[in-house]
DNA sequence: AAAGACTTCAACCGCTCTAGG
DNA sequence: GCCTAGAGCGGTTGAAGTCTT
């Protein structure tokens, strides 16, 4: 009702900034009468939210911080509040431009290696593995674990299970955390749920995937290690916390009862 | 130089979630 | 348990800028 819409003046963000520094924003809808804005509180908060906050990060998307987006977007879906969170002062809005408007398009461009080379570790679906990598989350149903899908050298790792059944899983020996984290993830959440038996879906409520998300960034970003001794055998098999977090994890949601060679 | 096509991104829309009464 | 208001979220829109013909 005679609410002003479309782009903000300067005039408009110095209203709303100084008002803001002031008094705060206790309540949006409140706020423009009070501070003499034509706007609706929405569009209030999505100014200060999405353009006028101190801690926004201006400018382009470093290589660094796409490259971040595509494998968060590859765990977490269009979750752009989610991803945004992950990436101090971007916004969702801006991310999710991002996303439509460069790394879409990047990642759909076959001539491009390094980027094929990217979608090869975060998009299993379209991987030549990807056949291996849908018959993995099954053994995960039957008592076993597995991160296949790299032609090099595998490692067993031979699963106890409750049952008599001891099934046998592999697992990779070059891979790095954030292949693990940014592939594995992935595919568990989007791919291969429904291979999961409903008794077990229901085990995985959302709170388990935020805490599986919400873990170090820089096994995202790839920067820690956790490579496997190819000449070791299982009981010299060197992990760190994150792939122990994760074999956990697979433990309690698969019912892999315990990995006591661990 | 002009017109149309394409791209970008800030802003809006409508739905969902949550807290409080 | 139901209702309501406020806030948050993801999808969509459209104005402005840029590129192409």
């Amino acid at each position: 009702m005679g609410l002003k819409k479309g782009p903000w003046t300067e005039d408009e963000d110095m209203v709303l900034v100084s008002y803001i520094q002031r008094y705060g924003h206790g309540n949006w809808r409140a706020l423009p009468k009070q501070a003499g804005l034509l706007r609706c509180g929405k569009s209030c908060r999505l100014r200060w939210t999405n353009y006028l906050r101190p801690d926004i990060k201006r400018g382009n998307f470093s290589r660094e911080e796409e490259d971040m987006i595509i494998n968060l977007h590859e765990m977490l879906g269009n979750r752009w509040s989610a991803i945004a969170a992950r990436l101090p002062g971007r916004t969702d809005n801006e991310i999710k431009n991002v996303w439509h408007t460069h790394l879409k398009k990047r990642l759909q461009k076959p001539a491009d290696h390094s980027v094929q080379e990217s979608n090869s570790k975060v998009r299993p679906a379209e991987s030549k593995t990807a056949q291996v990598e849908s018959k993995s989350i099954k053994l995960i149903h039957q008592n076993s674990v597995e991160f296949a899908s790299n032609p090099t050298v595998m490692q067993t790792i031979p699963i106890q299970s409750s049952s008599e059944d001891n099934s046998t899983g592999s697992i990779s020996s070059n891979w790095s955390s954030s292949e693990i984290s940014g592939y594995d993830m992935g595919y568990l959440r989007n791919e291969s749920m429904e291979s999961l038996s409903q008794e077990h879906m229901a085990t995985i409520d959302d709170s388990f995937w935020n805490e599986a998300f919400s873990m170090d960034l820089a096994l995202v970003r790839g920067d820690a290690s956790c490579n496997f001794d190819e000449q070791s055998d299982l009981n010299s098999l060197v992990y760190d916390e994150d792939v122990e977090f994760w074999l956990r994890t697979f433990t309690e949601v698969g019912e892999l009862h315990d990995f006591p060679e661990l």
